[in-house]
DNA sequence: TGCAAGCGATTAACATGTTAACTATACTCA
DNA sequence: TGAGTATAGTTAACATGTTAATCGCTTGCA
């Protein structure tokens, strides 16, 4: 593998193989992962947000938007649009912050909790066998690498 | 880090706590780099994925859009809009494949070579700076892991 | 030959990503 | 206390992601 890096950058083009972009490469392990997760995920008539927002609070109980965002990472206006589908799904109910008007609380209702009692497997079973394909020792060195990146460029603050 | 991750495994919670979702991890180190680069490409006017399709041009002449696609790593119908864009903007011309009438062919314009050789430049030094801050070993190492899994999930095909 | 199956590209429909603007509430400090 | 500033959430506008359907062209094969 080393020996491939080495053979395209010296291919001579003027700038570095795209085979070389860091975003293009985190993207397409992402997509090998998501690609086993989509079609599981679109049985339960979830999108993988979706499955995201469901996962935190299923965790957590109850919290307020900003944690949520924080913790699903998604943006304000993609969260925004999942709740309030959520809403009309009967999945998620939203209550006032006691202390903070601007704030809006967000919890899983007896359906939501379901929903991700049915999905939680059908996850689990899926993370087993990536683990299994890719190997327990390799997957543990490659979050912690990426832990590491994200830390050094500074790409997650909240904790 | 182990610690830290053998830490929350033992957490409690009835699902691997999200931190632990591998999907997640990629895309939270995607999102730490690209929050380099997009405002660089906006400032050219560029999104990630135009300049993925410019940059890919760039680097082979003439390509139709099945192997487009499969270098920019995008799906047909993003293509089809970017290259829409970019012929509307002057950047990229289509021509007809001399015997399969179902394929196109793309080529930058005189205009589009402009634009990437204005960009090129910027991209390098803000990739150079990011295996400056996180280290080349590093990095190398980051690039073996994720093609490796790219490769044990099957998600690459082509080459 | 001719038709069934496959492929390249596009279009459609809906969900999310991204930036900016906006509203309402909370805070700060003169 | 009250103007200025900051924050939480929403909305708007446009670009891309994702799946499915479509259309024309090509290929395989009876």
């Amino acid at each position: 593998m080393s020996a491939s890096l080495a053979r395209r950058a010296r291919a001579g083009d003027f700038l570095r193989d795209i085979e070389l972009s860091l975003p293009l490469q985190l993207l397409k392990a992402r997509e090998a992962a998501m690609a086993r997760f989509r079609p599981m995920l679109r049985g339960h008539h979830l999108t993988e947000q979706q499955w995201r927002v469901i996962r935190v609070l299923a965790a957590s109980a109850t919290l307020d938007g900003r944690e949520l965002a924080r913790r699903s990472f998604l943006l304000a206006p993609s969260l925004t649009r999942i709740l309030k589908y959520f809403e009309m799904q009967k999945m998620i109910r939203r209550s006032a912050h006691a202390s903070d008007q601007r704030r809006v609380l967000f919890a899983l209702t007896a359906k939501g909790r379901k929903l991700f009692d049915a999905v939680a497997p059908d996850a689990e079973a899926l993370y087993a066998a990536i683990a299994s394909e890719f190997g327990g020792q390799k997957l543990e060195t490659l979050y912690e690498l990426l832990a590491e990146f994200s830390a050094a460029l500074g790409g997650g603050e909240g904790e």
